[in-house]
DNA sequence: AATGTGACATACC
DNA sequence: TGGTATGCCACAT
């Protein structure tokens, strides 16, 4: 139903999630620096909800909020669905949190060149 | 057209 | 240490 036909912060976030490896995580936070708006975390949030709707596949599930929680398991199909294609590609979790979470994040302002 | 809301992050009591 | 307030932008109503 969206039309992201237009070239908008939108598109930008999906860009880079699609860009993130496997068995690796981001932040909404890192992604929004990355594209320039550090205060637009919350628009990363929106563009991963809005992600489900499109036909494109975004690993939504490698990004997750600053404490490696995953906040938006809820928006998957069932509860444990994100941990679990998380854990698939080699993530622990406690508590719905990454464990290492330092270790496995992958943040674009450092793997990706400007 | 205006207002509210949201998978966050930061700053400030 | 922890709750409240604010920024930010797209989308739904």
């Amino acid at each position: 139903m969206p039309k992201r036909e237009n070239e908008t912060f939108f598109n930008l976030v999906f860009e880079v999630v699609k860009l993130i490896p496997e068995g690796r995580v981001t932040t909404y936070g890192a992604i929004a620096r990355y594209l320039g708006a550090a205060k637009s975390s919350r628009m990363v949030g929106w563009a991963m909800n809005v992600s489900h709707f499109l036909e494109e596949k975004i690993p939504a599930h490698r990004v997750v909020n600053r404490n490696g929680l995953l906040t938006g398991k809820a928006h998957f199909g069932t509860s444990n669905q994100m941990q679990k294609l998380l854990e698939n590609e080699g993530l622990r979790f406690q508590e719905d949190q990454i464990l290492d979470f330092e270790k496995f994040f992958w943040d674009p302002n450092k793997e990706l060149v400007l």
